[in-house]
DNA sequence: CCCTTAAGATGAACCGGTTAAGTTATCGGG
DNA sequence: CCCGATAACTTAACCGGTTCATCTTAAGGG
């Protein structure tokens, strides 16, 4: 009810004494109305206070000017301690601001959710579909754009029916650039605290560190995790208890490697003396920790504008939008490695 | 354009063979349609995939089923580390996804954020605006208030021509209690870093801290801080210039704790044997500085869950909606303190 | 001085729903 | 058997914009 007594177009069209189409034109900064005539028009929209129905408009443009983001939110891990999606949310807001476009978010918990958010879009809710972080083999993302909704991807999705564009860091090289700096360094017993196996960027960090270490001839040891600081707690007490004697360890995210620090540290073991370690996001975290963690930056702000900036184009139905951009990664070397 | 080809009501009730209407009514789910049409208007909905558009049902509903939530993002603060915002944002979504509305979310970090608020909500984007944590005394709550634009605040606005709802936690309890226990702990010179003064929260925190070491005729001692981790780190060198004898510091944010603990590391002090250190939040790093951070916590995923359900009574026009909510804080002891 | 042309404004037809008022069929009571 | 009440559906009038085809008017050309 938050357009009870609100002027109308009609209402501003009696005052200035012109036609209903005359003022639409001008609100919309039409060229084809006499400078006279628009001076008036404008005069009346600010003594009435007139701003434009957005439903009306909707209804005959099927534009809404605002864009949804899909925010998996699994297991309430979302926004616990995890600051993936806030700098997401952070970037894709920038640059829908910028363009002037709304951004609504969505959080797909329930089980319901799914359905809940294809409904919204088919509805004409938004003019398209951004996910964040897409877990598995979610079949959401194929299932909109087949219906002809503009949808961009966080992180490369395992299932394209319809192929779907994305925007992704370059895991794989980062993870190299690390473990190579572990090597480099003289380790010859390299751990890995592994991501979820079922997030594209678990996979693709575990692969990298695979390959790496395959290339350097040096044996490889897989710890499970989640990317939570409990997850990597528990996946360093595994460690140490398989391999008493490694002498280095990649955690595939921030928060894994800082509770592995402490595990580390509860255990005896000297940072980096005895067991050097390197996380994987450049969390604010990570210049807190004792000692102060070397890791791999990904730029998730940006990788939140970029997506935002593929689905305007998206929307705007330019012709050669990119199917992915992979961003680059970057190792920043600190004290623990 | 995502509405392109989509089946309409009209196709919907030709193929049912009633009326608009009655599609409508079966739709909306009114119990004046008899069983055998509200089955075959069931059925062609379901063969046509038909959704309702938004767009036209709340042109004439005057309802979008959506509700804005405000972001201040002064100085691009607000996601940087603070875990803050991501925990209202998670209380609101779920208690906004429980009664089916939608959540807009808004930055106003550009200068003209203001009007684009004011203008989006007037146009009747959404149903209602809710602030998290106003900045010094914005106008824009009792602005759009004054509209007849339903508005609640989480923490308690400065600024209240007409009053606005609001949701606050109770900082002077919390640090009341915090406090006290340093003193009960033999703390004698016991400092503060406080927050930033053009926010209540930061304000209230900083009362409650001098009121309680008033009443325990202690002396006071206090340093600036804005809740970020380096500001603790800066206000606690400042402190122990100012007073290297200080035997307690109360910090008006965990991020301020845990940049002090640093400091106060780095500079040879034992926590707690030379100095105590109590925070405020409870975010889970407090659970991983070293030693364990105690704590207020306030709940701030309750405070956001409590304005949703706030801004949903609200618009349904609820005659009896309490005008402020303050919700208790509770001292969260562990090893600092 | 008349005709063409173009600029600029208007009238009216949508967009896709909701809902008040009106119509028709059904049924019980007198 | 007729009448009024009731149930269930349809008709049509909105909601508040946008836009296209149409009309008006003034300027320019021969």
């Amino acid at each position: 009810m938050t357009t009870r007594g609100r002027p109308t177009l009609e209402a501003v069209a009696r005052r200035a004494g012109v036609s209903r189409a005359t003022v639409s034109r001008v609100v919309n900064g039409s060229t084809t109305v006499a400078a006279s005539i628009r001076d008036v028009v404008n005069q009346a929209v600010e003594e009435l206070g007139y701003v434009p129905n957005q439903a009306a408009r909707s209804l005959v443009t099927r534009q809404t000017d605002s864009i949804a983001l899909i925010l998996p939110e699994t297991a309430n891990r979302v926004f616990s301690d995890d600051l993936f999606f806030p700098a997401i949310i952070r970037g894709v807001g920038a640059e829908l601001e910028a363009a002037d476009k709304q951004l609504v978010l969505m959080m797909t918990g329930s089980p319901a959710g799914h359905h809940r958010v294809e409904r919204y879009a088919v509805a004409g809710h938004v003019d398209g579909v951004m996910f964040a972080s897409i877990h598995g083999a979610d079949p959401l993302p194929a299932a909109l754009a087949r219906k002809g909704i503009p949808v961009v991807c966080s992180g490369r999705p395992m299932h394209e029916d319809p192929p779907v564009p994305y925007v992704d860091v370059d895991h794989a090289g980062g993870v190299a650039a690390a473990v190579r700096h572990l090597v480099a360094g003289g380790r010859r017993r390299i751990a890995t605290i592994a991501g979820p196996q079922d997030m594209v960027a678990g996979i693709e960090r575990l692969i990298g560190y695979r390959q790496t270490l395959r290339a350097a001839g040096l044996p490889e040891l897989v710890a499970a995790g989640d990317f939570t600081r409990e997850s990597g707690v528990a996946a360093m007490r595994d460690l140490l208890d398989r391999d008493p004697e490694l002498d280095a360890v990649f955690a595939a995210s921030d928060l894994m490697a800082h509770g592995a620090l402490q595990t580390l540290r509860a255990a005896g073991r000297q940072v980096p003396g005895d067991v050097a370690i390197i996380g994987f996001d450049d969390f604010e975290i990570s210049r807190y920790t004792d000692p102060q963690l070397t890791t791999v930056r990904q730029p998730i702000g940006e990788a939140g504008r970029t997506m935002a900036r593929q689905m305007l184009r998206l929307i705007a139905e330019d012709p050669d939008v990119p199917p992915s951009i992979v961003l680059p990664t970057e190792l920043i070397i600190r004290a623990s490695a």
